[in-house]
DNA sequence: TTAAACTGATATAACGTTATACCTTCTGTC
DNA sequence: GACAGAAGGTATAACGTTATATCAGTTTAA
């Protein structure tokens, strides 16, 4: 039973050096067009696959790469992934995609490993109380990191966000212009910035307004989480008649909650989601909501990323996404 | 500006050769108390992290697996791919996911990626229409492989699947104990396995039951698609009173595509739905569906890998994961 | 007292590539 | 026909580990 292939399995069969055979593999230095059909034919006929921590190791061009997400199960950030991974690979990169649970100790093992394994490069959103050592580990590692929607406190990486205080401020004035009073801010539990952000774009649309203190009330990102603590929210503070939510899912989650008792989301409370999921517009009813483009955010996270393994000496760079609302059948002038 | 440390760089700093250095960090070999305190204070001072790479080269063992599957983004497969990272990664291993989208060219490449960096194992679900030579690719390539979900042509592969015919044939003889005669099978395009057999469940189930023949309306197995075909599939064959599905998208999207015409799922339409992702028991109304616990599947498939790993000369093992009927609220008599 | 056994460390080769330098052979030029 | 240069190929070292053999001391056994 033979083993698997190598240059050396393909040189011998081909009648040339190894160095020969590895050059044309690769397509560089001056080979005769017969030479490397020789090696070409040989290698289709053992079915090789160049080795690449071999490859890697010599050269010094890792083309492997990690993602390491709070969630990799939310629709929002599925899709994100899904445009990292679409320019990645045409680029040859294989993408190692990774799910922190946004809990700082397993993100510290993925990150060994991913240091160990894929230490191409790095997409990061930093879980939630990560700590120093954590960014000083991937400092010393020197593995070009691009954060993506929560820098933490990895300000010395590149970044790629989301508008998110200019999209909660619009969202607000808009149930403000409805005639809402009451709006509360809904979901989200980690003081990550990305939240931070949003609740500061709420709090100050309210002030502008002269409007009653900000209502923030915290729950995990989940449908399941929106469902139950939409009706606790209701029962506790009967007077809100709009809500703002962290993401689409505790908003589809309020929404079902509401239904539950009989109630209509938009002319019984307004809602607003977050992220504008592929289901947003799909459930009854359609969710009014705040669309960014993961896709697109997944894109130029990638090419970020290409930039800074291209040019290590690159300034650091930051963008943010724009958001903007979209007005579906969740939001309704207060009665 | 110090570069990435490496076991030179702990050695030196610890005063030992790079083989002491080696030997104390794998924890073998007979080192000494005192310089084993020494190497390991000297590897946190500079924060080493092995090179995978090298390692594995030498050691010939590699703690790096793909997945390679026809669709992330369906809660369903995420809660395998959970299983099965949970699982692995207790164990050392780093999990690349990859999507094949269904398509057996994108799958190619991402196998020869794989092939090229994560050689350690593969968890596959092969895509439709995967050509003879992808299979001989992986043969030859030696890599411990295990196909799931779809066995494909990979006779020659562990595998673990679902029970699939048992499960259709028990939920349409379900329907027919509620005196439904017409009833359809809903959704998926591909001739794949695991809705052949599906079909064939269904199928049998009507024949021995002497009821008119089998209808089948394949559709994309998203919510979109089932949402928009319900409709043409209703208004070409009226006489329908149920539909068994093959997944709990299209069978979510033919819900709200009901609901969109004032309909009411169950009492107007039967829908059995098959995964029992999250959204299936919060969705209004409820759904009934078939339950295979996705995230089980994905324990026993790493488990399958890695007996397979320890032991190349294992017999070929085939798996099949039951599955059972959960009644929700989109089942009801036939009127 | 001396060989044998053990202890704790190290030198070295190897894994499969690629970068570099080098070595032939051929062609053309004067 | 001597020599430069190009064309086409190869030998070799190196990447960072780990497995193996080995070595110098020290202890134990006979």
């Amino acid at each position: 039973m033979p083993n698997r292939p190598t240059l050396k399995t393909v040189a011998r069969e081909a009648g040339v050096s190894i160095a020969t055979a590895s050059q044309v593999m690769r397509g560089s230095g001056r080979i005769s067009e017969e030479t490397r059909r020789k090696v070409l034919d040989a290698a289709r006929q053992v079915n090789y696959v160049a080795d690449g921590r071999a490859a890697s190791m010599r050269s010094g061009e890792i083309r492997e790469v990690g993602l390491l997400i709070h969630q990799i199960a939310n629709p929002f950030n599925a899709e994100v992934i899904s445009g990292v991974s679409d320019l990645l690979e045409t680029e040859g990169y294989l993408v190692s995609v990774l799910d922190s649970r946004d809990d700082p100790n397993r993100q510290r093992r993925h990150l060994e490993a991913l240091l160990r394994s894929a230490r191409g490069g790095l997409l990061w959103v930093p879980a939630r109380d990560t700590p120093p050592d954590t960014y000083s580990l991937l400092a010393t590692q020197r593995v070009p990191t691009v954060t993506f929607l929560r820098r933490g406190q990895g300000q010395a990486f590149d970044h790629v966000g989301i508008m998110n205080f200019e999209a909660t401020h619009a969202a607000t004035e808009h149930l403000i212009s409805l005639g809402h009073r009451h709006i509360a801010f809904f979901g989200g539990e980690a003081p990550v910035e990305s939240r931070v952000e949003r609740i500061r774009g709420y709090t100050t649309a309210l002030a502008e307004h002269g409007l009653p203190p900000p209502l923030v009330w915290p729950c995990p990102d989940t449908k399941a989480a929106g469902l139950e603590n939409v009706l606790k929210l209701r029962a506790q503070h009967p007077e809100i008649t709009a809500i703002l939510c962290n993401g689409d899912m505790v908003a589809l989650g309020a929404s079902l909650g509401l239904q539950r008792k009989g109630e209509v989301p938009g002319r019984d409370l307004s809602i607003i989601g977050f992220d504008d999921v592929e289901d947003a517009s799909l459930a009854t009813p359609p969710l009014t909501t705040i669309s960014v483009r993961p896709y697109d955010l997944g894109r130029k996270l990638a090419r970020t990323l290409l930039d800074r393994i291209r040019d290590p000496d690159l300034p650091r760079s930051n963008v943010l996404i724009a958001a903007h609302l979209i007005q579906r059948e969740t939001t309704a002038p207060c009665r």
